[in-house]
DNA sequence: TCCATAAGATAGTAATAACTTACTTTCTTA
DNA sequence: TAAGAAAGTAAGTTATTACTATCTTATGGA
């Protein structure tokens, strides 16, 4: 379980990256509201009272977390967007792009859904809303351009388009969590976006 | 907060019902995770020793409000497709309906996906794939003798559909999170929808 | 080589969790 | 109307939580 363990010492910058992951590793396997500082600390190697060397709060370390999904999630989806032909294709990418995040990392969603879903208003819950806002961004403005480029029927409603995109994203999770099992996503995906593309196109009878 | 408190003691039935009922309201404002015993009684208005004389464990009462969410959403979903026209139809008003029950029980698809993320194979997570099962079961019916009454393109995946379908409901729960604020939902519903039946028929350019 | 400091270990703290025990109040009914 | 059962209270228990104070060890530069 532990990761291979380089050194005991480690500076604080790796520290911190080290912490980073061992939460995302944990929300793998551990309904993320009940991983506790101490299985950060033991998943590590290391005593509980040492992670608060490094983070003042156990808030703190879920911020750095998101931080680290925002970064890396964003930074994919535009590398795919970049690689895509045309916005239909863009938006195809940026889909199989997600699944394939969330497959690597399956925790990760349950855990921008478990802050999100927090009554006050946390640091971290800042974050996920900020994520989902600029992703969502991302996705109309590939559906404009996709009705500019005459490839998206342009009485598509945008908000419903974009919305029913990240949904298909949350059917796929939950349908991971149903089958304990994260591999089908990516079978599953293809099938679940041609649907959504024939929405988008105007599919043929 | 409390019920308007009828009398102090309850006969064990309604105390039951009255303990479901408390967490269904508390989850539409607190983290279902962390919904303790003491804040069920208080809501209540019965000490937290109290709830013990009629639940043997905490389980069992999430388990119970579980019970109680499937027989609800289980008959309203069915009424509902008894009244429809055409399959198609009976499609849209399972999903108003689902998004309705949603709206008047805000915490319950919370619930849900909280207890489908328990790492342990619990009581109340299998009664939440049960229900899904069921649910997803339905859907599914309902889009086969939509394909067989000539509604629904015969080249749709019912899978994918079905999928797609639940995770509609869940992309606007996501969106009434973030908006903190769940009366939007029934009309962010209908664009939805229409999105969904252009997949399922073939839209028209 | 030695020492200042960063990083970690050990062993605490108070708060809160679910659950229990011993006792009391209310309701039912013979 | 009195007795027994049902329902509730008050005050505990043990375990676990995030967090801290004190002490030890490893690391890197002069």
């Amino acid at each position: 379980m532990e990761t291979p363990s380089p050194s005991k010492h480690l500076p604080a910058e790796e520290r911190r990256a080290a912490t980073v992951e061992a939460v995302v590793a944990l929300a793998a396997q551990t309904n993320p509201s009940d991983i506790s500082t101490t299985a950060i600390a033991k998943h590590m190697g290391v005593t509980q009272g040492a992670l608060f060397k490094h983070f003042p709060t156990k808030e703190s370390i879920i911020e750095a977390v998101m931080g680290w999904v925002a970064d890396r999630l964003l930074a994919r989806i535009d590398a795919a967007t970049r690689k895509a032909a045309t916005p239909l294709a863009a938006l195809e990418a940026v889909f199989m792009t997600h699944v394939e995040f969330v497959t690597i990392h399956p925790g990760v969603p349950r855990m921008l859904f478990g802050e999100l879903q927090r009554a006050e208003m946390s640091g971290p819950k800042r974050l996920v809303q900020a994520l989902i806002a600029r992703y969502s961004e991302r996705v109309r403005a590939l559906l404009a351009q996709g009705k500019a480029a005459g490839e998206i029927r342009t009485s598509v409603d945008e908000t419903s388009a974009a919305l029913l995109f990240v949904g298909m994203v949350q059917g796929l999770v939950m349908q991971s969590l149903l089958a304990g099992d994260v591999r089908q996503m990516s079978d599953q995906a293809a099938g679940v976006f041609a649907l959504f593309r024939d929405a988008l196109t105007g599919a043929q009878a």
